[in-house]
DNA sequence: TACGGTAATATTATGATATTACAAGACAGC
DNA sequence: GCTGTCTTGTAATATCATAATATTACCGTA
């Protein structure tokens, strides 16, 4: 298996075996979950796994509906306090352009990431790019202001949609 | 007058002229919709006042509340539909961290921009860094990615709250 | 196995943001 | 002044998120 620092966060193809990624994830979680001593609680695993069931971010209400029909009907804040400790540990993150979740594909200590959001197919890649840190980083130097956080969210098309 | 392009969409000195940001935005405005066709209604003309009457976004609610303050007090479609002419126009930006607006320093065509956002203050300066563009659309070409739009947003401290 | 402490979840309600659908009014061009 | 179009009003509702409080599960201790 991939370390946790590894993971592609790119574009994969369609026939990709997906079952490995959300077991892989999950495998990365427990082992993040582990070393912190927090813990991966059912509800906390299970909304993990929704959102790598595929490669496109879920608002917080599509996850509860998808909990929902499995004969558990946890209100609001129940998947929010899951979404948030998630966050917390760097496992999922958050896409303000679309209010909604995506798995992380570089688990392991919380970062900010950049994303790729495919307007077509809706899926996501998540890149972690040092030339867009440093230009954010020397533009914002350029005003003098002091950088502590970014939300870069890419919309376009991804490599299967350019073609159609 | 400054040109549209021209205008400073950086942090200013807290004594700046403030009256003259507006009058400027609003000149540029309706220069900008008699180019075009297009009318600044009083409505328009009004929520994009309000909007530039600070340096910092604000939300739809907020501008629907200073309406209401004004012994005219629609429901929100009114200012929605108003922010919408205005965003289509690129005479305004909307934040999505934020779930805010801010005025558009450089009117004249739509753009993107990138935007700080002072976390101790609340005020907004927009960038148009193309370092910053250039390095996304790099990073997203390495993706085999196609950018259409983004969205950067960048939380920290501005100079004048670097300092306390 | 009872106890107390802590973390997690459930429940209820509400706040905040945004949109739909349709009716009524204002305006420009003829 | 008509006529068609653009704009605004109005009511209802959808969507996203959190507050406040109560309850339950789990853990260590004895």
């Amino acid at each position: 298996m991939n370390s946790p620092q590894e993971r592609n966060g790119g574009f994969l193809p369609d026939q990709h075996d997906h079952g490995d990624c959300v077991a892989a994830a999950l495998e990365d979680a427990t082992a993040v979950c582990g070393e912190r001593g927090v813990r991966l609680t059912p509800v906390r695993r299970r909304v993990l796994e929704i959102i790598w069931e595929g490669h496109r971010p879920l608002g917080a209400y599509a996850i509860l509906e998808v909990l929902s029909g499995e004969g558990h009907s946890p209100a609001p804040p129940t998947v929010y306090r899951a979404l948030e400790f998630l966050l917390t540990q760097g496992l999922v993150h958050r896409l303000s352009s679309l209010n909604a979740f995506v798995g992380c594909s570089r688990p392991g200590r919380p970062h900010a990431g950049q994303f790729l959001l495919c307007t077509a197919c809706g899926t996501a890649a998540e890149l972690n790019d040092p030339g867009i840190e440093r230009a954010i980083e020397r533009g914002a130097a350029a005003e003098g202001f002091i950088c502590r956080e970014h939300t870069v969210e890419i919309g376009g098309l991804c490599p299967h949609c350019r073609e159609a």
